[in-house]
RNA sequence: CGGGGUGUAGCGCAGCCUGGUAGCGCAUCUGCUUUGGGAGCAGGAAGUCGGCGGUUCGAAUCCGUCCACCCCGACCA
């Protein structure tokens, strides 16, 4: 892409209205832009990335056996009347009248219009586990929505269910999401740690957190400290397998969320205790019956009676999961992304456009990077080279080469590591020995 | 939902107390100069001063009212 034709409105200062660092740098990179409270536009560079994190959740969710499907924003009120929840549900939840004044809602969560799904379609233990997801908007109308889009009141989010005959094999699904969960953080690029909220429930709900640590974070995790150094290298291991001993492994470390922790009661002497903000970005629940039963989600068993089924959610706060990472990368030049998320792999800034040398080596390293398969930025403006400097700093892609009469002319650029700030100089030939993916796991 | 705060050009702000023809920086447009960390000079364009009502000869400024947005708390992916 080349930056002259790239809607990416950059802002020097930062508007009145950001408050939070990753939402001053999301607004001031231009990857949003607010519409009303909680409520914003993904611009390009930030719907890039939105992309990139769904696309992995994506891949990770299937490779752990679950079916991608797409429920409406919109459902009709007459789900949410069991259990009296619709009105339970207070003022956060956006409701809408039709023109046939039919009462409909902004969906805040799938739970009854999945099981709806399911006890429509599947009336036999043969038939489970049945395993779904998908990636949609939701909205809760939240009492005071912040941090931009970390907490919006419009959220992007993956949410994916279970149904299983009996507790134990609901179980089995919990725990692959829960593997699931900790390879695509890992994929991201970010340490989360599952946070053990009911430690001591035996039978009962259960339901793990996942946080990433951030120096500003909105909540607080206490957690023994040898998590943080822990090995959440999880590449080698088979959803067919008994996850039990693996997640257990993960789960002998004590770690509570700031409202579930309990100082008296802690198992860890103080020592070896630390207490880190963070941000919550995924959350696990084993519900149970809690929705099948009044929904009257059964299935016929090998013994001819019915029986209700035990249910699952698993939820990743993808919108969310932009400004986390935006909160927990950056530093005073701008955003520092991880590989594998980062809007685009590398940026190509000409410093000298109207030198013909530049410009014949930026077009002919963007030309080959291109048909290699890169996704690149190339910054082909007339900006002067200060502000070329600075912008590419400020949206923050991994990797910057810079062209430049000082070097152009011996066929040499200037690559600099976003993170480390480390600059070589390196010939064009090795830039594309170094940054083409055959050569280099760069996606 | 309680408490605090802010609305003036695309962005950041001054002006308001003490009413009198709308200002500054950056961005933008034109020209010249400059060219490795958000340039300099000169010129230009751009505003129903959040909306409505009131006081007044005259309101960005004073009064009333409504709206929007932000921050702190309680609450949530």
């Amino acid at each position: 892409m080349r930056l002259s034709s790239y809607f990416l409105p950059t802002l020097k200062n930062s508007p009145r209205e950001a408050d939070t660092i990753s939402h001053r740098l999301m607004l001031r990179a231009g990857m949003i832009q607010q519409s009303s409270t909680g409520i914003y536009s993904w611009l390009p560079l930030g719907f890039k990335v939105l992309k990139r994190i769904e696309q992995i959740i994506r891949e990770e969710q299937n490779a752990a056996g679950w079916n991608e499907m797409l429920m409406p924003t919109i459902q009709p009120a007459e789900l949410w009347y069991k259990n009296n929840c619709y009105n339970d549900y207070g003022p956060e939840m956006l409701r809408i009248t039709d023109r046939h004044k039919h009462n409909m809602l902004y969906g805040p969560t799938n739970e009854w219009q999945i099981t709806d799904i399911f006890k429509k379609h599947i009336h036999s233990y043969k038939k489970l586990p049945s395993r779904l997801y998908h990636i949609q908007w939701k909205f809760r109308d939240e009492v005071r929505p912040r941090f931009g889009v970390m907490r919006g009141r419009e959220f992007l989010m993956k949410d994916a269910y279970s149904f299983d005959i009996d507790r134990e094999t609901a179980k089995i699904n919990y725990n692959r999401q829960f593997m699931a969960y900790l390879r695509t953080f890992n994929r991201l690029g970010l340490k989360a740690l599952p946070v053990n909220a009911d430690s001591g429930l035996i039978g009962g709900k259960m339901n793990h957190e996942f946080v990433i640590l951030a120096d500003k974070g909105e909540s607080e995790v206490f957690c023994q400290k040898d998590w943080l150094n822990a090995d959440v290298n999880i590449d080698k291991f088979d959803y067919n397998e008994n996850l039990q001993p693996v997640v257990d492994s993960y789960l002998k470390r004590y770690s509570a969320t700031k409202a579930r922790h309990d100082p008296v009661n802690c198992p860890i002497e103080l020592g070896n205790l630390i207490n880190l903000p963070c941000i919550e970005v995924g959350h696990i629940f084993y519900l149970g019956n809690k929705y099948s039963e009044p929904m009257g989600a059964r299935v016929t068993c090998p013994n001819g009676r019915k029986k209700v089924v035990h249910m699952g959610s698993y939820g990743i706060g993808i919108s969310r999961l932009v400004g986390a990472i935006v909160e927990a990368y950056n530093d005073k030049n701008g955003i520092v992304w991880p590989e594998k998320i980062a809007p685009f792999h590398l940026g190509l800034i000409n410093l000298s456009v109207d030198d013909m040398t530049c410009r014949t080596a930026s077009e002919d390293i963007y030309t080959k990077l291109c048909s290699a398969g890169v996704d690149i930025l190339m910054d082909d403006s007339y900006y002067r080279p200060g502000v070329k400097l600075a912008i590419m700093d400020l949206i923050g892609l991994p990797w910057q080469i810079v062209v430049s009469p000082r070097h152009a002319v011996n066929k040499i650029v200037e690559i600099k590591n976003r993170r480390t700030g480390k600059r070589e100089e390196i010939s064009v030939e090795e830039v594309l020995t170094r940054f083409a993916p055959a050569n280099q796991a760069l996606t």
